[in-house]
DNA sequence: TGATTCACG
DNA sequence: ACGTACGTGAATCAA
């Protein structure tokens, strides 16, 4: 039987072949891509030569280097590798991962060795390998079922070597293993390898030749046969340096036995071209490979159907299909309420490729819950399905959509066809396309069983499995228990507030139709731009695509002169209130009088919470008017609000992140931060610190979290671009290390397109290297700021599901109701206060150990307003 | 549906 | 020369 074919790709090898062999090129916006086109050729090129789709492509993991400066600073680079060659790197591999090739690699181990276990590895499957690369290393893995194969390129030419054992005895007169032995006399100077002393490769092989290897040679160095001809000092100069030829031939032999295993069928390369890939194809200005490209993904483009299914009805059936659950103590699960069946509760069940099964609930209650102790379990949207059946808390239940978040949390769902197109290549049909519920749950289900693997792996390459493990799924749980809880809203007070309000909007907009001397929408921007611009003609003209804008900042400057606008301003803030405030807010009060609203996990950039249907996290506290909505949430009879917020979290963690001696000190003195900035931009001696001076330190502080900009410094504090340019210049001579860790962020992002938190959380920046300025910058300002509100997103969820845990140890009452980014809002039974206040502010504290401790500050009171 | 505005951290 | 502060959600208007 013919084997099979698998190509294994030796990435940085090739890609410098390639980077040398075609000539310099550049796209517009100055990428150098010359390496990554030639590679696409050379892996086109074996591709068809060889006739296979199984490929992988291996590279050595960069050593690490510690940006949180917590650690000492370690460079890895590749010493003699151009700046242009390097930057390619991090590109082909992106290039790469959007083609759906597998890539190996693995920190500690180099692509040589992990070519050459898995070369060694597919042989002993039964499976014919070639080895790809740009230089004679890998020779010695040649065997009989491995070629490896050297492809060069001249004058535009592609041309392949391939070399079985047989031509490598052809061509240097050894065998693959002896290979080894002849670079260890000769050595390398590119690998690092001293060899012998004056041998080359005449002499080296004469004596391998002989015999055989360097051991065997050293026991013969004094024999009369060891005449290598004009070398006559050869056999002593081997016999001085042995302990040096011993250890070049341990450098030099490649280890076939690195703890790797691939998969086969893993390797099926298919759906390279997809849009992803081809954007990045059309962004280098890879015109020769367009076509290639088009065409590939129209013959791509599948559509593959559930596989059979068993709608059970059988309660005999059912026991069945559980038993066999239970036996592989594994399953993708799903529950669903089927509305075309008066909401009727359903169990989907994947117990293999092939077994898929929908079960009533009804039907098997005790079975899952009896399933549910043992073994391990995946789905999506798990908070959702608790919602449906609060026993799934029971079970060890991982929830694959928060896997994809972490793995790429821009994208806007994770459903079940999401998944499967992103980690299964599949294309499956989306909800809205669906005949009928019940097949939302089978590709649910069967997704889940699906992709568990693959997205596991991915987040334990990307070092976020912890961050999973202990972070994510472990707040599911908690998030739900505070969307049941809900909060207690005094509906009343909500709504006759709203009246007030009312009163007042109707007033002012009399007064204002009376003003301009017409009646007109206030609420729209367009027809209050024509009114307050055209027809009153004030000064400040345009400043939006579609007229004349009207923001705040921009009305507030006219205020003073033009009475009209400050009626308008009014008009403003109260119908924002009423209308999403108190009528927004009292849609939501229930039966209960409180407010379940629902938090969102999958949502951010950064790895923070939302909060929707309804929003409680912007609920008003800056303005006295806004604030009386915060004191209509209110605790339950016996209950008391206890609310905890961090300290001014964002800057501490700058400041332990970036390690600048200043600002930690600073805040081990629990200085007034903003004063003490203010002292040093300004030059002031810390008593005469006044209140602007701070006011606009504090701009810059928060300027600085944001991803200072100058431009940006300057809009918000109302000064000359200059002046905000040399405020930053001021606060970085301060604060030197906070530049240098600054810098040091947007350098990560450069290189490897993504910043990550302190616990590994990972934010994407696929527009670092855009052309476009205005894209640009702004990767570069989340490239600052990511790190630093993703690590106190972090810290806050492990808060959260430490103080969850405890409250249930010690059987407490009390409850988190709210979060709203660095604050939790509990409601706490009375006779537990103290307990739960220790819990709380204990829990929130230690989290993690900085060289700027976490401060808390609690409040109790009898509503929010009162306890924040 | 997208743009604008504004509430919060 | 480019022309924005970071992260959200909801209400509203104008297509």
């Amino acid at each position: 039987m013919k084997r099979e074919k698998i190509l294994l790709i030796d990435g940085h090898s090739i890609l410098s072949r390639a980077f040398y062999g075609v000539p310099f090129l550049n796209n517009k916006e100055g990428i150098p891509t010359n390496g990554i086109y030639g590679f696409l050729n050379i892996l086109f090129k074996e591709i068809e030569i060889e006739e296979t789709e199984y490929v992988a492509v291996a590279f050595d993991v960069p050593k690490p280097t510690f940006r949180h400066k917590l650690f000492p600073e370690y460079k890895g680079t590749r010493k003699g590798m151009p700046e242009e060659l390097k930057e390619q790197v991090p590109l082909l591999q992106e290039l790469l991962r959007k083609m759906h090739m597998p890539l190996l690699m693995m920190e500690g181990f180099e692509a040589d060795d992990i070519l050459g276990t898995v070369a060694k590895q597919m042989q002993a499957e039964g499976k014919e390998v070639v080895v790809v690369s740009g230089d004679r290393d890998l020779l010695q893995l040649s065997d009989e079922h491995i070629k490896i194969s050297i492809p060069k390129t001249s004058k535009g030419e592609t041309k392949v070597y391939s070399y079985y054992p047989k031509d490598v005895e052809e061509e240097w007169g050894v065998s693959p293993i002896e290979f080894i032995d002849l670079k260890a006399l000769m050595g390398d100077s590119s690998d690092n390898i001293p060899g012998v002393p004056g041998m080359g490769e005449k002499t080296a092989t004469w004596i391998i030749q002989k015999y055989k290897s360097i051991e065997e040679a050293y026991a013969h160095a004094e024999d009369s046969e060891f005449k290598v001809p004009r070398k006559p000092n050869a056999g002593k100069d081997l016999k001085e340096n042995f302990e040096l030829a011993k250890l070049s031939k341990e450098l030099a032999t490649i280890n076939i036995h690195v703890p790797i295993s691939l998969n086969f069928s893993d390797c099926k390369w298919e759906n390279y071209a997809n849009s992803e890939s081809k954007e990045l194809i059309r962004k280098w200005e890879f015109r020769s490979l367009y076509s290639r490209f088009e065409e590939a993904e129209s013959t791509a483009e599948k559509k593959l159907s559930l596989p059979a299914w068993k709608d059970v009805e059988d309660p005999y059936l059912a026991k069945i299909a559980f038993k066999d659950a239970k036996k592989q103590k594994s399953a993708g699960i799903f529950m669903q309420a089927d509305p075309s069946d008066g909401g009727k509760l359903y169990v989907y069940l994947c117990l293999s490729d092939t077994r898929l099964y929908r079960i009533p609930l009804s039907l098997c209650e005790e079975e899952l819950t009896e399933l549910l102790k043992e073994g391990e379990y995946f789905t999506l949207q798990l908070k959702d399905q608790y919602h449906l059946w609060e026993e799934l808390l029971e079970g060890e239940i991982h929830d694959l959509s928060l896997g994809a978040y972490l793995l790429n949390p821009l994208k806007d769902s994770y459903a079940y066809d999401d998944l499967a197109r992103d980690y299964m290549d599949l294309v499956l049909p989306g909800k809205k396309e669906l005949q009928n519920t019940a097949e939302e749950g089978l590709y649910s289900a069967f997704v889940s069983w699906q992709a568990k693997n693959r997205i596991f792996q991915e987040l334990k390459d990307t070092e976020q499995w912890e961050l999973y493990r202990d972070v994510e799924e472990p707040l599911v749980p908690v998030l739900y228990r505070m969307e049941k809880a809900g909060i207690l809203v005094d509906k009343e007070a909500l709504l006759s507030y709203g009246e007030e309000l009312k009163k007042n909007i109707a007033m002012l907009q009399e007064e204002i139709y009376a003003m301009a001397g017409e009646e007109f929408n206030i609420n729209s921007p367009q027809q209050l731009g024509g009114i307050l611009f055209e027809k009153m003609q004030l000064p400040g003209g345009k400043k939006t695509k579609t007229g004349y804008s009207t923001a705040v900042d921009v009305l507030e400057k006219l205020q003073e002169d033009y009475p009209i606008v400050g009626k308008i301003l009014e008009y403003r803030t109260y119908s924002k209130l009423n209308s999403t405030y108190a009528e927004g807010l009292s849609n939501y009060v229930g039966e209960d009088q409180r407010i379940h609203g629902s938090f969102q996990q999958m949502v951010t950039a950064t790895g923070r919470l939302s909060s929707t249907e309804p929003n409680l996290q912007n609920i008003p506290i800056r303005t006295e008017m806004g604030r009386v909505f915060r004191s209509v949430f209110i605790p339950k009879e016996g209950s008391v609000f206890l609310d905890a917020d961090y300290s001014q979290v964002e800057l501490r963690l700058l400041a332990s992140l970036s390690k600048d001696e200043k600002l930690i000190e600073a805040y081990r003195k629990d200085a007034d931060i903003h004063r003490v900035t203010a002292s040093e931009v300004f030059h002031v001696p810390l008593e005469e610190v006044t209140p602007e001076l701070r006011r606009n330190a504090k701009a810059v502080n928060f300027g600085i979290v944001y991803g200072i900009s100058a431009f940006g410094l300057s809009e918000g504090l109302s000064i000359s671009r200059q002046e905000a340019k040399e405020y930053i210049e001021r606060y970085f001579t301060s604060y030197p290390k906070v530049k240098e860790y600054l810098d040091g962020e947007v350098a990560f992002a450069r290189e490897h397109s993504f910043v990550k938190t302190l616990f590994g959380r990972r934010r994407p920046l696929p527009e670092i290297h855009a052309s476009n300025f205005m894209r640009r910058s702004f990767s570069e300002r989340v490239a600052m700021n990511a790190p630093i509100q993703g690590t106190a997103a972090d810290i806050i969820k492990k808060a959260m599901v430490i103080v969850d845990q405890k409250l249930s140890e010690k059987n407490c009452q009390s409850r988190i109701v709210l979060q709203i980014h660095d604050e939790l809002l509990l409601e706490v039974v009375k006779e537990e206060l103290e307990t739960v206040k220790d819990i709380l502010v204990s829990a929130m504290e230690h989290v993690v150990s900085l060289p700027v401790p976490l401060i808390v500050e609690a409040t109790v009171g009898n509503n929010w307003d009162e306890a924040h």
